[in-house]
DNA sequence: TTTGGCACTCTCACTCCACGAGTGCCAAAC
DNA sequence: GTTTGGCACTCGTGGAGTGAGAGTGCCAAA
């Protein structure tokens, strides 16, 4: 896969070559290019230039007598070493800022808040990924009764989350019953790992089996009915797809109908920015590099964010090939900090 | 708006033509009509028909030479007085209503099912709302400390919905604090309806003012913040879009592309479903009819579903307005009710 | 190594044309 | 009076042909 060396001639040309099919999404032809960059070059030479590209396959000409195109490879090349960044709009930068200082009341508004920002800025799809909270610690564990023999509990984290869910149960409960049951197993179990409580429930199970103490043996089975169902909500939000939406690039009707079915799966999408989650960084997808042929003509941009410090989950944009990543990139990791300080209470939040 | 009488033949006539389109796609010539229908006609006469409806505005030739297509009142006539509905594939039914009971255990489910269910039997757009809960009662509230000067609201209702908003308060409370608030609160309150809950709560505020009494006072304003944060969650959910892509008569991108947008803001659409609120049983809107250009060429089908007997949503489905009405009217229909069914529990869920 | 020249290729837009489908109308038939 | 057959007419569609334009590859000269 190494390439050979790529003299700084044929790098610049391509660099011109791609900035002006992404500015302009037209085949890119030796003219136009000789007139555009600053070394003079005759065509003829440029010509010479663009048959080594092709032979490397970096640029593609869809046929005899029009220009080049970037190849995937060639978007590749150009992304990991050519591309110089733009500097972000200072007034986009404090409107991101302000519209997720706004939203940062609910944790649930903020994700989608910075997806809508993704996809209004970008003019592409905006996706967030719910936070992951593995480490967030249980503090309260409360149990409801419900008519129909059916039981609400409800798990509070320390990080202000909630997971409700119903429980059909042998027999019904009376409120205060359930209600010492809340008391004994939230002492129990208060600051303890989610991950954890598991294990936690089980060790108390031992103890309690002896003393034969049915009390705390229920409420110890109404947990875990409760854990069991650990909530599978939505975890990707998705925004400005009607954004991509007879964008020319984006290709035939039958390839736009795969990508909406994987935005309505959700699973591939998950699936690639998944593979992100080495990245320390904004990382990118060309096209169907990843083997995923729903998303052949489009690129997604990624990063993750952090709470206090640690990853929770990603986001991005994705929109075709043809991409202005330039400004795109810089726009994602800085929509990544913002929204990791956005949900990182305690420094500026009061200010 | 008063047509003039139209007599058997030419009513059967109009029914046969739109058969034909809806099944066919293509505007249908008096030849093929001639051939279609039982009644032996030869073209000539049947151009003379053809040519009274036009005159009526019931059809409409897209050019000289080609056959006739149906306009919106044409649809209208058909589907108000000429459409013989289909009966429902037993096998269909029994899907419908076991996907139904499974998902039962929660309402968010239950109600994405729906939406799933719709869509995948039609190949069309599901929509269900999220069921509107006015009569809900109160059960319980409670509030749990989170670090950072900011409480946890939990209101608990009778349905087994819960309500959590995280509220940014001036000071710092205790857990036991906040317990105590939540006992006051919980017996003033339980068993009230969510909506008069605010009237109880102002009632309790001169009681309690005159007494003084001012932690009652600080449990009422936290009560009232966690009301006014009434969680504008998605009222709507929507599945299948993707089923519409590519649909030829769904006309040009630019149409679909606003299609789209309608579908993100679901503003639009919960209008037009807020129109259907008299109506007792399923109700229809085709293309434009209502003024939204979003849904030019499309047609939405609709119905309430009842929970306890109450009006609570609405579903539908969405597609091209060249749709089968025989087939997904009745759906749509029986969705609506296996959705009650599945939603009031105690009769026969426990079987 | 670069350049100008030249023949070649391929797409695009346009025109022309024949075909088929379907209509409207009229006069004859029922 | 309604129905029918006939006929001229209209219009969209698809295929063939064509010229312009863009761009290439290659070669020989600079």
């Amino acid at each position: 896969m190494s390439l050979p060396p790529l003299n700084e001639r044929a790098q610049q040309l391509l660099k011109a070559l791609i900035e002006r099919y992404i500015s302009e999404g037209v085949p890119v032809g030796s003219r136009t290019l000789s007139q555009a960059t600053p070394f003079s070059l005759s065509p003829a030479t440029i010509r010479n230039v663009m048959a080594d590209l092709e032979m490397m396959g970096l640029i593609h000409a869809p046929h005899t007598s029009a220009g080049r195109v970037p190849t995937i490879q060639g978007y590749r090349l150009f992304i990991n070493q050519l591309l110089t960044m733009r500097n972000l709009d200072e007034a986009q930068v404090d409107f991101l800022s302000g519209e997720l200082r706004q939203a940062s009341s609910s944790r649930q508004q903020l994700i989608e808040t910075a997806s809508q920002l993704l996809s209004h800025l970008t003019r592409y799809a905006g996706l967030v990924t719910l936070p992951r909270r593995e480490h967030a610690r249980l503090t309260q564990i409360e149990f409801v009764p419900l008519s129909g023999r059916r039981v609400l509990a409800i798990l509070v984290m320390d990080d202000g989350e909630v997971q409700n869910r119903v429980l059909p149960v042998s027999r019904d409960y009376s409120s205060s019953e359930l209600r010492k049951y809340s008391a004994l197993l939230s002492e129990q179990l208060a600051g303890q790992e989610a991950a954890r409580v598991r294990e936690a429930l089980l060790a108390e199970m031992d103890k309690v089996r002896s003393d034969l103490n049915t009390l705390m043996l229920e409420a110890i089975q109404l947990t875990e009915q409760a854990l069991d169902a650990a909530t599978p909500e939505p975890d990707l939000v998705i925004s400005g797809q009607s954004n991509l939406v007879g964008l020319e690039d984006m290709g035939n009707l039958a390839r736009m109908k795969r990508l909406f079915e994987a935005f309505e799966t959700k699973r591939d999408i998950l699936h690639l920015l998944d593979q992100s989650e080495r990245a320390e960084g904004v990382q990118i997808f060309i096209g169907g590099e990843s083997g995923y042929d729903p998303f052949e003509g489009c690129s997604l941009i990624t990063a993750p964010y952090r709470e206090q410090g640690r990853v929770v989950g990603y986001l991005g944009v994705i929109g075709p090939t043809r991409m202005p990543y330039d400004r795109v990139i810089p726009l994602v990791d800085i929509t990544a900090r913002l929204l990791g300080a956005a949900m990182s209470p305690g420094l500026e939040t009061e200010g």
